[in-house]
Formats: C-alpha cells, structure tokens, sequence
DNA sequence: TTCCTTGCAAATCGTTTGCATAATG
DNA sequence: CATTATGCAAACGATTTGCAAGGAA
C-alpha cells in the first residue's frame, strides 16, 4: 500500500466518528461536514472511510441493512440494530468474547474472526408502541 | 399479506436451493434455471426468494460480501464465509446456541434475535497458500 | 517534482419496481 | 372472473472509479 498524506478532509472525518456514539453512514457524514468543507465530496468520504478503517482507524460495521455504518470507537464491542427505526446501539454481552475465544470447532480451515450482531426494538420504539 | 398462488418458476427455485449445500447468490440460481426456463427473469428470482424468505421456507443470508445468497436449509446453523474465495460453508459451534439462550444482557430493549457468522481462510484455500 | 488527495461526474452492481401479458384458483 | 405471477426494461441506491487539477512531502 502507498504512503499517506496528511488531509484536512480525513483528520476531519475521523474527529467526526471519534465525537459520535451513534454509528452514522457515509452519507451522514458527508452531510456533517458540508459546513466546513462546502465543496466536500461524496467520494471523497467514501475514500477516506475506507483508507482509515483499512488502517484500524475506524471500524466499517454491516449489520444487514443495506448500508455501511462506522464506527470511531475501535475497543471491541457488540452491537444491536433496532429493526423499526434502524439506530444502532453499542452492546455489552458478558462472556461471549471469552465463549468465542475458547471454542474450538471441528473446522478445517483458518478462523479469523467472526461477526455478532443482535436485532430487535430499541428501547424508545419500544414505549412508543405501547403507547 | 395476499394469498400465494403456485408458480412453476418458485417451486424450481426452492428445488434448486435445497439441492445445494453451496449457498447461491440469486444471480447463479437464475443461469442455473436458464435451462428449464429459457425465458426466466432475474426479476422473478428476486421476487421468489423474497417471498420464500418471507414465509421462511428458504433464508437469505447476509455476510458482509454485498451480495445477498440463499440457504434452503431452514435448520439453524451458523456459517463461515472464505475471504479469498467467497466460498461459504456450514459450520457447527458448539454450545453457541445454549449461550445465547441463557444470556441475558442489560440490554432495555426487545432483543429478537442475533446474527453470527465467521470468516478467514477456508481448507481450500489454505492449501493452495501453502504450495 | 513526485505522488497522494480532491471534486466532479459517470459508471458499477446488486436489487427493486412498473407495466402489460400470462397463468392460477 | 379475480388476482397473483411473469418477463422485460427501466429505476434505484449505495458505493466505486476515471480524470484533471490541487496539495503534501
């Protein structure tokens, strides 16, 4: 891989998914910058999304939906995606890392890693459909 | 949701997935049926495996690839899927189910269920690497 | 001056959809 | 006859890419 350089529009995209808990798209954003880089564009994001979670910098999550979150926060964790409105959340489940750290599979090939995600109704979909 | 109504080119469809124990991208179910059906469109594929997913007869399975593949065995399991050659393949863990059936998490939502995959090098692959 | 990065627009690719016609119940 | 399914082609939406110009080392 080719040397970076520095960029203003990736220091800026990567401070922008530090500050964030919510897990936005790339079109998210591209949106949050415009007011700082007016002539910003959609490639350029995508680009550097992609330049800053092949370094680690920045997790790429795909939960199903169709679309590409990111993540700034890079400790591992799980996450649970609300099937009405669509927010993901950051989750805690006590023991699985542990449980897939242990496991030993009859699989004949090598193991990397390995995806977990849950889906169901967040907590604020939840109260409004008892309402 | 209407009443399905039997069509020649949907029962095809789920033959042709439970025959398999590759998981097919819709595209290859569509040449593998440009046999019996010289006229079959990728359309009518798409919209037979949506509605075989919806009444769950077959499952659509979500990997991360960008491609959506198809899985005629409804039992659950959990799959790996090759990074180098995109090949997927059924893969049993165990004690994974009873662990997410006895975990409880603080979660305040409803959680319905959980996606779970593995990747890395399958056997294949691996020994190709090694020559 | 080298070569990475940008903005812009066009291209890609998997999937969905509108419509007129055919098949099912 | 009422309604669902089909084939075809066009539309879609997210992401990627080619290119000429701008910026970093």
């Amino acid at each position: 891989m080719a040397a970076l350089k520095y960029s203003r529009q990736r220091e800026a995209i990567k401070e922008f998914l530090m500050k964030r808990k919510d897990h936005p798209t790339a079109d998210v954003i591209y949106l949050g910058l415009l007011d700082k880089f007016p002539n910003l564009s959609l490639g350029t994001v995508y680009r550097n999304l992609t330049l800053l979670s092949d370094t680690g910098e920045i997790n790429r999550l795909r939960l199903g939906d169709g679309v590409d979150h990111f993540d700034g926060n890079t400790m591992p964790h799980y996450h649970f995606i609300c099937e009405k409105c669509g927010r993901i959340m950051d989750m805690e489940v006590e023991g699985l890392d542990s449980f897939f750290d242990s496991t030993n599979s009859h699989f004949h090939g090598k193991i990397k890693g390995h995806v977990t995600y849950f889906y169901g109704e967040c907590p604020d979909c939840l109260k409004d459909s008892c309402s």
